[in-house]
DNA sequence: TATTGTTATACTCTATAACTATA
DNA sequence: TATAGTTATAGAGTATAACAATA
């Protein structure tokens, strides 16, 4: 499913607003609500989920240029770190649905960021690798990333920063 | 559009797994991750979108019982805690979509857990408030989501817990 | 029999535009 | 003109089932 507590997006440059883009944010805007949020702020999954959409918006805006989006930005960097995997590894080290990953990676392939080719050890699987365009353009993309990531710190605060990262590490991996 | 990171829901418990219930969480598992995360461990956007997730999963499951899901709960909050507010002013608090604020509530009107009423300043809008019905069954909604936050610190540990809350508490509001 | 990748379907949530009734 | 609530539609993401090829 995944529901959400509150929901939304927001927009924070008043440039990308209204823009064609599809799913651009325009939505109603967390910070100052316009009433008592009462015990939801009392609920980590609320202020996660904020800090979720905030963040996210951040990185799709940033990342708009070279047209990556979060999911797409993560199965490339997952590929990078581990050339020939296989499509289930892939599926479940990020917990995207198999068949969803299928559509994710046809864009990918079409772009010629990525490349499937047959497992010889079990042909039914794919050996998934970046190409050497799809290498090229991630670089570019890293720095784009760095970029969005060094506005979050600037936003914390660098020790608020480090301290989110590491309390919040039990959720994603140990 | 709230695109994702990495995304899924993931099942605990083992009982309510490939159960009838539509979008029940049966995808992969965040944990211990078949391949290496490179840099998204170094993402805060990362982890927080998995943070969201596994903390939702476990909200859905634990008040699956009386049928109530993240963004209802929500609502039924901020209508409690601001009695008579506007759908406007409900959507603008928690940036949820007026269009689709319409149908949460139809929802929660038809259980007759929350009324609409006509403003008397103002007859474009309507004044929210909780029924009778609604604050008897939020006793029990609220017993439930309690149980789900003490799981969560139970995971945590209370110090980390109320650190990540103090800290995650910038993005929601202030 | 079970798994990998694929296709298809249904449901949820987000973003937008257009409409009505009020202001 | 502008705003509140509503309706409708399209795009993204999630959950499932079923199928072909392979193990």
């Amino acid at each position: 499913m995944t529901d959400q507590y509150s929901a939304a997006t927001r927009p924070v440059g008043r440039a990308l607003v209204r823009q064609a883009r599809p799913h651009a944010p325009t939505t109603p805007r967390p910070e100052t609500p316009g009433a008592d949020l009462g015990r939801l702020t009392r609920h980590l999954g609320y202020l996660a989920r904020r800090t979720q959409i905030w963040i996210f918006q951040d990185f799709i805006r940033t990342l708009a240029e070279v047209d990556i989006r979060t999911a797409q930005y993560s199965i490339l960097i997952v590929i990078e770190a581990n050339p020939g995997l296989s499509q289930a590894v892939l599926s479940q080290t990020l917990g995207i649905e198999r068949a969803r990953l299928v559509h994710l990676l046809d864009g990918l392939e079409a772009r010629k960021f990525v490349q499937r080719r047959r497992s010889i050890s079990d042909r039914r699987s794919h050996a998934l690798s970046l190409t050497a365009q799809g290498r090229s353009a991630l670089a570019r993309i890293k720095a784009l990333a760095d970029e969005h990531e060094q506005r979050i710190v600037r936003r914390l605060g660098r020790k608020s920063y480090k301290t989110l990262l590491r309390h919040l590490a039990v959720f994603a991996y140990g």
